[in-house]
DNA sequence: CATTTATTCAATAAAATAATTGAATAATTG
DNA sequence: CAATTATTCAATTATTTTATTGAATAAATG
C-alpha cells in the first residue's frame, strides 16, 4: 500500500465516523442516551421523530459502532459504545459553543429569562458546605449513575417532595447537560417556594470524566 | 422560544460544524494546517486535489469558522482557528481509531514493513537522556513551533545531513502526526546508516495539548 | 500600464446520499 | 394465540455534495 492509499483509506475511515455523527438527531440521540441506556421508544419520544426514524437513525450510529445495542425482552436498549464516544461528542459540541457565539447566548438567555444568577463552577463545588446537590434527572438516570453527595428528586416529583430539602442551604441542581433544562425548571420552581437554587451545568458524564485525570 | 425550538437550534448548529468537517478532502486538509499556515498552492499538492478545489474546501471550512485566512502579497495562508478546532479532530481521530481497529492495523503494518521497534511513548521521552529528538518535517513548520530539545533536519536533507546526528544514541524522529510517513522514511534511512533510530508518534500540537494541563 | 501568478467565483453536471413515511415482518410476552 | 414492541423494507422525495471547468479578481513585477 502506498501512501497516497493509506491516506485516503484513513481520512475515509475518520470522515464515515463523522458523518454518521453530522445529523441533528443522531447529535441529539447521542447526547440523550450519553445519561444511560434507552429503549428505541424513549429515544422517539425525547427527540421528537418516529420510532421509525429512531430505528432507522439508530442503525446508522450502530453500523459506524458508535452505539451499542442490549436486548432485554422485546426491547432493545441503546447506549454509548465507550467512552471515547463520549469525548468525541464533547469535543464537538465545545468547539460549536466557541465557533457560535448566538448559541451560547441562547443558553444564557434561557437561563436569564428564568431569573438566573450566574451559573456555578464544579470547582466552586467542592468548596463549598453550605450547599445541597439535587439530581433531578429520572431515577433510573440517577441510579446508573450520579455525582457524590447528590440526592435524587425527579423534577415529576418535584412538588411532593420540598420537605426533604433544606431551605438554608443553597440547591445546586444538575441535570443532562447543557441542552438539558430540566434543572432549569427546577430552580424555577424552588425559587418560586422560597428555597436558594441554583443550576450548575455539569452533567454526570462530564463530571466522571473530569475525576479521571 | 420554546424548549423544542432551543434544542433544534443548538444541534442543527453542532450539525453544520461537524458536516463541515466530515468530508475526507477536508480532514486531510484540517490535519495538515495544524503544523502551521499553508497556502492554498501547499494543500492543494499535499492532498493531490486540484487548487480551485482546495479553494473551495477551504471556503467551507472558513464560512464555519474552523479555519482563518492571512493574505500575505498574493498568496492566502489558512491555519486552523483555533486549538479547539485541533481538540474537536483529535477527539474524532482518536474515537476512529478505536472503532476501526483495521485503520491501527494500517498503521502498525505501514511501522512493521518499515522494520520499526514498538514506537517510544511520550513519557519514555522525558525521563531518558541517551535520545537526540529529530524533527524531519519542512523547516518551516520547525520554526512555527517544535518540541524543545528537537533539532531540525527536514526529511529531503537528511542525506547530506548525517554528520549533525550522533552515532551513540538514539534518535527519535517526528513528524507530522499519526498519518504522517516522513519519520518513518527518516527512521529507515538512519537505520540503513547505522544510526539507532526510531519515529515517536506524537505530533507537535499534540504535544503543546499535553503539557497544558 | 501590461503581464504574470495565486486565488476565488460561478455554473455545471454527476453522483451520492440520506431523511421520511407507512406497511410488513419478526420476536416476545401474557 | 393475541397483543405489544421493535426492526426492516421499499418507495418517495429532497437535498446535498463534489469535482470540474473557465472566467474574474487581486496583487506583484517588469
Amino acid at each position: 500500500m502506498n501512501k497516497r492509499d493509506f491516506k485516503d483509506n484513513a481520512y475515509n475511515e475518520i470522515s464515515r465516523i463523522v458523518k454518521a455523527m453530522s445529523n441533528p438527531n443522531r447529535l441529539e440521540i447521542i447526547d440523550f442516551i450519553v445519561n444511560g441506556e434507552k429503549c428505541v421508544e424513549d429515544i422517539a419520544l425525547q427527540t421528537g421523530i418516529s420510532i421509525a426514524n429512531a430505528s432507522q437513525h439508530l442503525q446508522t450510529l450502530k453500523r459506524e459502532r458508535l452505539v451499542k445495542a442490549r436486548k432485554d425482552g422485546v426491547q432493545v436498549y441503546y447506549s454509548l459504545a465507550s467512552k471515547e464516544v463520549f469525548r468525541a461528542w464533547k469535543g464537538l459540541r465545545d468547539l460549536t459553543l466557541e465557533l457560535s457565539p448566538h448559541i451560547r447566548a441562547t443558553i444564557d438567555q434561557i437561563r436569564i429569562s428564568n431569573e438566573y444568577d450566574l451559573p456555578v463552577t464544579q470547582d466552586q463545588l467542592k468548596t463549598r458546605t453550605d450547599v445541597r446537590l439535587l439530581d433531578v434527572r429520572p431515577k433510573d438516570e440517577y441510579q446508573k449513575g450520579h455525582i457524590p453527595e447528590a440526592i435524587s428528586i425527579p423534577l415529576d416529583e418535584l412538588e411532593e417532595r420540598f420537605g426533604d430539602l433544606p431551605k438554608d442551604k443553597l440547591i445546586i441542581a444538575y441535570c443532562r447537560g447543557m441542552f438539558c433544562t430540566l434543572a432549569d425548571e427546577a430552580v424555577k420552581i424552588l425559587r418560586a417556594k422560597g428555597f436558594k437554587a441554583r443550576k450548575i451545568e455539569v452533567s454526570v458524564p462530564e463530571y466522571e470524566l473530569s475525576i479521571e485525570r
